[in-house]
DNA sequence: CCTAAATATAAGTGAACACTTATTGATTAT
DNA sequence: ATAATCAATAAGTGTTCACTTATATTTAGG
């Protein structure tokens, strides 16, 4: 009755620091070193909050050299938006704001 | 740069059993009473998860006599939803099943 | 009234968690 | 070779958290 992959990310993104970082990979690529030098946290801690984040599926990595490039996954989201989708009740409510944020976007 | 209601509402519903109660609050309303009989954990366990989930404006109450009726208040979740939109990279990539959701929506 | 029912709160407990420092492993540069 | 850089893992620690049982509070019913 419960999903592991939607457990996952709620429990990813339920950390402040797990967020920052994640946000921080939605403006791009970044290494280990990048993120360490960006938060007040030491190095090991950004390394395990990118695995978190990894075994979430929400971010993929990629080795070059010594250095560990992380970026984001974008259907790693999926769950979460099937979860929100599931719940109609929520959408009903907010399919006004829903639509105009579609219209803001990007094609 | 952390918002606190982003914060209370991913923690909220990173528990199962929060997730679970709040679930099944999206069918009806429903009685203290009648989620401690529906799931399998104490009745100030369910209280507590209440409580968690009240403070995340996720659900309001109503008392009743000596019963105490809690509702999903389908606004509680649009920092989630504000939070998904913020990161159009996700929102490109899905933005066809996006559609599709739409439009399997009731009017 | 007095008892039962419904809920919330208090207090305690064990597990999960978010860090830390120390270390190891691997790659690059001198 | 040797040293320095980068990242992951190990191990330890204090805090948070999700439960429990026990108790208090309020309301309904015989």
């Amino acid at each position: 009755m419960v999903s592991v992959a939607e457990d996952r990310i709620f429990k990813a993104l339920a950390d402040p620091s797990r967020r920052a970082i994640f946000e921080s990979l939605t403006r791009g690529e970044a290494a280990v070193k990048d993120l360490t030098a960006r938060f007040d946290i030491s190095q090991p801690a950004v390394s395990q909050h990118l695995t978190t984040l990894k075994d979430a599926g929400l971010v993929k990595d990629r080795r070059e050299g010594r250095c560990a490039y992380y970026r984001v996954e974008p259907r790693g989201i999926k769950p979460l938006i099937d979860w929100i989708a599931h719940h109609r009740v929520f959408w009903a409510e907010h399919l006004g704001r829903l639509e105009q944020l579609l219209e803001k976007m990007d094609p």
